[in-house]
DNA sequence: TCGATGTTAGTTCTGCCAAT
DNA sequence: ATTGGCAGAACTAACATCGA
């Protein structure tokens, strides 16, 4: 569909988002409106912008509605039901809240404060849930400010009784750890056959090597994977560098004699 | 508490295309 | 002809939430 000619409205929008939202969850107008943006061809960094969610979300999103169609527009993690009222929270000493410049803990008898920076989350955990170990926040109060579930903060407090904060509170997340196509049979593979032809004088480029690693390893990958790997393994520059040592080699003894 | 599901952060792979 | 930057897809694993 080409919407270039479509004029739309900065005002209207905002009108009849304000609408919508009577009637709408806000989560799920924003889902359904970018699902509806990426249809319509936007790309999607731009449509995570405009509905506000992570770029991420806006990829997991498309995917399970691509899967599973309209049911998957909302998180059906949530139940149907509405939320159940939570009691309010007993009274404490120490008062903890949360706004946008970041935590504030009120403590003593003077009006102590202790402030915790907006970007400084796993202080403001540490300081929260040891606060709720030891008793002085319960465990809604401390779910609560810190922006949890019940259950996940008291398995992150049952975490740091018996672990440091680098082990309970520090995000350990790596990403992918080992290739999927080129793996050691493959690296090794191109490796022998660059360092082989760059002696040789033969042709080194990624084609000639990508058809060389998949004759001999089925591996499948692409030429620019191949360059990929060869910049990334710190082989680019002994095309030139080898050959040469080589020569080198040849003239001097070896260490045997 | 646990399994299912969604989210997030990171790496690898690949097509496209400008630069060399 | 070849390389390498860029963007986005594919993939992995940890984190987080939810309901039973």
């Amino acid at each position: 569909m080409d919407c270039r000619q479509v004029t739309f409205s900065p005002e209207k929008s905002r009108e009849r988002t304000h609408k919508a939202l009577q009637v709408f969850p806000r989560k799920l107008l924003m889902r359904v409106l970018a699902f509806a943006l990426h249809l319509l061809g936007a790309n999607r960094k731009e449509v995570a912008a405009l509905v506000e969610m992570p770029e991420e979300s806006v990829k997991t999103l498309l995917r399970v509605v691509l899967r599973d169609g309209f049911s998957a527009l909302r998180d059906r993690r949530l139940s149907a039901t509405p939320p159940i009222a939570v009691a309010p929270p007993s009274p404490t000493q120490i008062i903890v809240s949360h706004g946008h410049e970041g935590w504030i803990v009120e403590f003593g008898t003077q009006g102590e404060t202790l402030n915790i920076p907006a970007t400084h989350r796993i202080q403001a955990r540490t300081v929260v849930l040891s606060l709720l170990n030891a008793g002085a926040l319960t465990l809604s109060q401390s779910a609560s400010v810190l922006g949890i579930c019940d259950a996940h903060c008291r398995e992150l407090a049952r975490k740091l009784a018996s672990h440091d904060v680098a082990d309970a509170l520090v995000d350990k997340r790596e990403g992918q750890k080992q290739d999927f196509r080129v793996g050691p049979e493959q690296k090794a593979e191109l490796i022998q056959q660059l360092a082989a032809r760059a002696i040789t004088g033969h042709d080194t480029s990624s084609e000639v090597l990508a058809e060389q690693v998949n004759e001999q390893t089925e591996a499948g990958v692409s030429a620019r994977t191949i360059r990929w790997h060869i910049r990334h393994l710190g082989l680019s520059d002994i095309r030139q560098s080898l050959p040469q040592l080589v020569e080198t080699l040849k003239k001097t003894p070896t260490d045997r004699g």
